[in-house]
DNA sequence: AATGAATGAGAGTTCATTCAT
DNA sequence: CATGAATGAACTCTCATTCAT
């Protein structure tokens, strides 16, 4: 696999795309992503071989990102401490970093990010996805099918924290609504 | 007298829309949507002056039968079964119609859709707004804001019906288990 | 020659189309002209073949309209005197009529107009041309080209009228100058 | 290094856009000009950033030209022998451009060219200007506003070459004849 | 004759991608 | 490998003209 020489410059187009993109959408030009990035639009090109690929990749960095940070300092608790835990972290990140968490939500719904990327994000989710069955393992949902629990948790988790970036001021009371009807739902 | 602005050449172009966006999404050409409800692509032009206008009508039809469909045939019951059967209609609207639900996803998180389109969208949502609010009058939501309820329990029928279409031989019972996670949540 | 039936109709757009040109150039939709008409975009074709057409016959129009006003009232008076005369209505109609001088003058160099509906335009300033003949019989461009003289004449008539278009405050002042100026070239 | 921008590719569209447009007047599309320069369509707006860019950029080179010529070998003589070779090379120009001289008078009287690209044009001008302003200073018009003298002169100028256009076999004594009329005028 | 909806050929401009330097 | 000029297909929208009513 050979690959261009300078990390930095890749890293440098990621988080331009993610600036330029939560501004502008998905139809923002690779230009304009390019000189964002401080870098010719040719450039581009050599560190990913398409649009399409630059969104998939990103959305990648993205959302490995954000499990990352629900996932971080998780404490050897009960499952429902973790989940807050998870939950709160989750949240935080959200709501300190906007234009990631908009650009994130706009690959979600895009049509260019294949099937194939999203199963492997999804798999970077793993750490999530075990809190999560251990926190049904005895409650209401436990004979549903793990996917249909794992899908029903993370709309809630997005819509609260769309709830949230509306009215930020309350965040912390919201965040905690937003767990206890997902703990309702599942513990 | 002229030849009067046809109300079916309207409606082709509004359902041309919707299969269009559905197969190629919010980028399509309108030359291709013109072709595909047969009519020239100047017709397009003076049934909505622009691609924003066609696209914010669409959302309004789509919301508006989505909301209709809900709605319809409601009973004079408890809360609960009112509850129940919007759910189900919202469901069996979504699975029976694949390709408005995908256009109607797509347009929902477009920036071409404006405030005052979602704003009078969501006036025609008034009636699963009633629901909702006696649904959870006694529960444990009681006391959280009205919309931020309004937003997770959207969220969750949103969740289960993308997952009912990826696995539309149990819908009925991943209907159920939606509609019972809602209830556990606000009921 | 078989020719709609009501004049009011032709001379509405005329006047329309007058003043859309005047203030949109010779860009202007032949729907706008029509709509300042107060008449349908397709009867307007039953009026002028083609948008050339009508321009064609506007230049006649406006063209005419200005000889008329310039050779109106002449007195039977020594060259000099009559070309005074004329030199003044002119230049009155044009700041009087600042619409029309505006649309002939963008008329003038169009290459909408063809060469016979130049030629046509130029059999109506007959007048004009007789007392400029009159004008320069006993001076020093006595044995030029008539067109000539008719050129620079009107050259200099057009120059004057745009100058005073620019400093209207001293309009008599330099329409004076000016016909000096054209009594020294030619008288 | 990229390939540079290449300054005979901006030449080549100027010269293509000053052919098509004397043939085909302001309304040709620019991607005629572009094939006429052998550049693709898209080449063209990396050269000029609109339509009307070029139009304002081409008003400039030609105009710029045009006193150049009129200018050029400029003898240090006397007031009317200056003016006299300046008309002279000036007719000359014209006379042996005729799609520049076209294409110059169309752009002149065109409403895409900007107040300031005027002003800049004529600031270029200011050579011809000085040689009027000591043609007319003894002379009649010596009291009259400047900007007057040389609207009226650029008229005859202006009306002389189209004459002159129009019976080129001529050319000389119309040239001639074009000049004393202007010398009686102001000096 | 009048109306205005219908038509479809362009128009200017953008942009992902390629490639000469 | 980096650069940015070059490319040309594609896009939305306009408009003179036609034609069903």
């Amino acid at each position: 696999m050979p690959r261009p020489r300078s990390d930095d410059k890749r890293a440098a187009i990621i988080a331009a795309a993610t600036r330029i993109i939560a501004a502008q959408g998905l139809g923002a030009a690779t230009a304009a992503i390019a000189k964002e990035a401080g870098v010719s639009n040719g450039s581009l090109f050599t560190y990913f071989d398409t649009k399409a690929d630059l969104l998939n990749q990103l959305y990648l960095e993205l959302k490995g990102e954000m499990g990352a940070a629900a996932l971080g300092g998780l404490p050897a608790v009960d499952a429902r401490t973790q989940m807050l835990h998870m939950w709160s972290r989750w949240m935080d990140w959200a709501t300190a970093n906007p234009l990631k968490r908009r650009t994130l939500a706009q690959l979600q719904v895009s049509d260019e990010i294949t099937a194939s990327t999203h199963e492997s994000a999804n798999r970077t989710m793993t750490g999530i996805g075990e809190i999560l069955e251990r926190s049904r393992a005895n409650g209401p949902m436990r004979d549903a099918p793990a996917a249909l629990v794992f899908t029903l948790s993370n709309a809630l988790a997005e819509a609260t924290i769309d709830y949230i970036i509306g009215d930020p001021d309350r965040a912390d009371e919201h965040k905690q609504s937003g767990f206890e009807a997902l703990w309702r739902m599942i513990g």
